[in-house]
This record gives C-alpha cells, sequence and structure tokens, in this order.
DNA sequence: CACCTATTATTAGCTACTACTAATTGTAAG
DNA sequence: CTTACAATTAGTAGTAGCTAATAATAGGTG
C-alpha cells in the first residue's frame, strides 16, 4: 500500500515493479498501490506496457539457455557506487572474484576494470543518457582476483555535451589502472540519427 | 488394439511437441493431430503435462534475468570467434541483446564493445597468457541492441613481448568502434612481482 | 446383449485480460 | 459557490485458454 502518489509517480512506480517483476497481474498492482484495476490498466496502456500474460510470453522467448553466444550481463553500474557528487566525481568499488581472471594467472580480465572505471565514469556525469566516445586506457599493475578495487571518478574538463572523466583504479594504495574517457552528454537526438 | 497404439503415438507426439515448443495451446495441438482439444486435454492430464500459460511461467522463470548480482558474468572471450590465425588477426561476433544497452535509448554500453575488442585481441596473441597494458578506444557511431557487432582485430607491430593490436568493430558495413590496444605477452615473471 | 474404451460434445466456472461506456470524485479557476 | 475538466472507479460485453464434471456416441470384445 503506497498510496498518496501523484499519477506521474505511481506510472513510474509501476514501471519498476514490473521491470523487476513481470509476472504481476493489473490486480495485484491495483492492491500493490491501493487503486483500483482500472486505473492500472489505464496507466499500462498509457505507457504501452503489455498484459502480464505477453510479458511473460515475452520472458519466456528471450531465454537465452540454448544461446551458444558468450556475452556479458546486463548492469546498471558494474561494481558498487558508494559516493557520487553528480557532475563532479564519485567513487565505486568492485570485489574481483575468480571468475573475473584467467585461470592460469588469477589476474582479474582488463575488461573488468575499463567496465568499473567506464559504468562509474557515465554515471557521474548528471544527465539523462551519456556515451563513451573516446578513451585512452593505462593498465598500471596486474590486479589479482580476490583484490578489492577502488575507483575514483573526477570530471575534469566539461565543455558543452563533451565532458572528460580521469578515473584512477587502485588495490590497496597500488595505483592499478588509469583513464581518461570522453563521456557525450545525449538528448534524444542521437536516436534519430541510427539509420 | 490399433486405437491403443495410435492414442500411445499421439501422446508421444503430443509431449514432442511441447517439449519442443511450450507455447502451443490445446487448440492448436488438436489442429496439428486433427483430433478434438477435449482428447488432446485428456492427453495432456493422463501425461500430467501443465496447461500453456503455466509451462510458459516455468520457460520464464528458469530464466537468469532476474539476476541482482552486480557483477559481470565470467567468459573465457566475449562474443564467437569465428576466424583466427594467432599472431596475425582474428574476427569475432557478438549479437547485441536488450540486457548490454541502456533501457532509455537501446544503446549498447561501451564497456560490452570493449569486452569483445579486448578479449579478441588477446585472444590473437600466440602466448600463455597476455595482458592489456594500454589502450586508446574511439567509440563511433551508437549501436542498438539487437544488432550484431563483427570485430576484426589485427597485429599491428610486435617487439618483444609488447604487440600492438588494432581493432575494429561494424555493424552493417558502419564502423562502431576501432581501438588501438598494447597487449604484453607474458611468462611467470608478473607473478613474482605480486607483492 | 451388456460392458468397456476412446473420443467428442456440452456446460459451468475461472483468470486475466481488451474495449468500451458511464458514473463518480477531486480539484482548480472563474 | 459553481462550473469545468481531469482522474478515478464501476460496470458491461466479449475473448483466450484453460479446469472440472457430465453426457453422448462409435467401435470393438467376451
Amino acid at each position: 500500500m503506497i498510496r498518496n502518489l501523484s499519477k506521474l509517480e505511481r506510472q513510474k512506480g509501476i514501471k519498476e515493479y514490473i521491470s523487476k517483476d513481470p509476472f504481476l497481474s493489473d490486480k495485484k498492482l491495483a492492491e500493490l498501490f491501493n487503486f483500483s484495476v482500472q486505473t492500472i490498466r489505464l496507466d499500462r496502456l498509457e505507457m504501452g506496457i503489455p498484459e502480464m500474460r505477453k510479458r511473460i510470453v515475452q520472458v519466456a522467448k528471450n531465454t537465452p539457455s540454448t544461446d551458444k553466444v558468450k556475452s556479458l550481463k546486463k548492469e546498471e553500474i558494474i561494481g558498487e557506487l558508494i559516493d557520487i557528487e553528480l557532475g563532479k566525481n564519485g567513487i565505486a568499488i568492485l570485489k574481483t572474484t575468480k571468475d573475473m581472471a584467467f585461470n592460469k594467472t588469477g589476474i582479474v580480465r582488463s575488461h573488468y576494470i575499463f567496465s568499473l572505471a567506464d559504468s562509474l565514469a557515465i554515471s557521474i556525469i548528471d544527465t539523462e543518457v551519456a556515451l563513451t566516445g573516446i578513451a585512452r586506457l593505462s593498465y598500471k599493475n596486474p590486479v589479482y582476483a580476490g583484490q578489492t578495487l577502488v575507483a575514483k571518478a573526477r570530471v575534469a574538463r566539461n565543455r558543452g555535451n563533451k565532458y572528460l572523466v580521469s578515473v584512477h583504479v587502485k588495490t590497496d594504495q597500488r595505483e592499478v589502472f588509469t583513464g581518461k574517457l570522453v563521456i557525450f552528454s545525449v538528448n534524444d537526438k542521437i536516436k534519430k540519427e541510427k539509420t
């Protein structure tokens, strides 16, 4: 029961709930938000969210269980965001595991470190959508599975929609990675450039 | 007796069809086997096969999409290695999905593209262990979820244990990423530097 | 013939909807 | 205060894809 929400807030909430649990029927959502089933339906229609059964089918059809494609999993940010000042700087932590490393040496694969740096850099940009344009990376020292990485990012320059973000990753005082990323904040323009 | 056999065969057939395509309703099965819907239902009940909607839910719940773990999944190489000449060049393909993209725009997150490029670059180096040292990345165009990326890597220079690998990633003739990676081949030395 | 199995038909009821109309409530402006 | 409009709720008819129960029919077999 989460009454006392504006229409917008409720719709946002419904979206979130459904994205987290696509198995929610209108009835259950109505109980959760303490609004009538009809209102929930209207919200769904306004937001273009399909009915529960169709959502379940979508999820089922997305099952990549028979896929051979090796891919990474989605994440909003890699690691844990522990401090952030939008537009200025941020800190994130990633505990590395054996899964992230080469079996042979136990050295963490470089793209995990980049992912930490890149997602942190993007998340400190105070904008709806940010995309990486150019990056210069330097891996200073190997990281071993089990070590905890601390990434610090800082906006070094900002001209228009172009941000230069520098990221330093350390583990136990020791610098393991530095990077300079040029990030672009984006409106809806890019969508039309598609083709 | 002939009837009995045909019944058994039909039930076997239904089982097979459903296991291959759980999205088949009783009606569709009835049309496929040219029996009435009631007969199909009886068969399902006799075999203990649940109704279509419950089958779909089962499939959907088996998907690992509800993971909250904030880390990337381990992979030996990101994408599918489709051609390789050790020490010279290689090609890898990655089919992008919604999971790899920002929800808002459907644009694939930059670190997935880097991961494809980086793991390909490392795998073409003809050595036991290879580590990324320095990298210069340039994201030329946004990649949209669903597009298939083709990465081509080439060893541009090789001095001692230092390899300069250039990687180009395209989707439909269109260049979306280029990178120059300096990769170091490693023996066992680094392991002892560990601290 | 009665008995049995397989199949098909019919009906009632269920969930989770779509699509629609209509009534009610809230709220802000004149 | 009233009027206007948006938001919400209620209700109806119809749908797919079922469950469950009951009945009818055709075709053997002892």
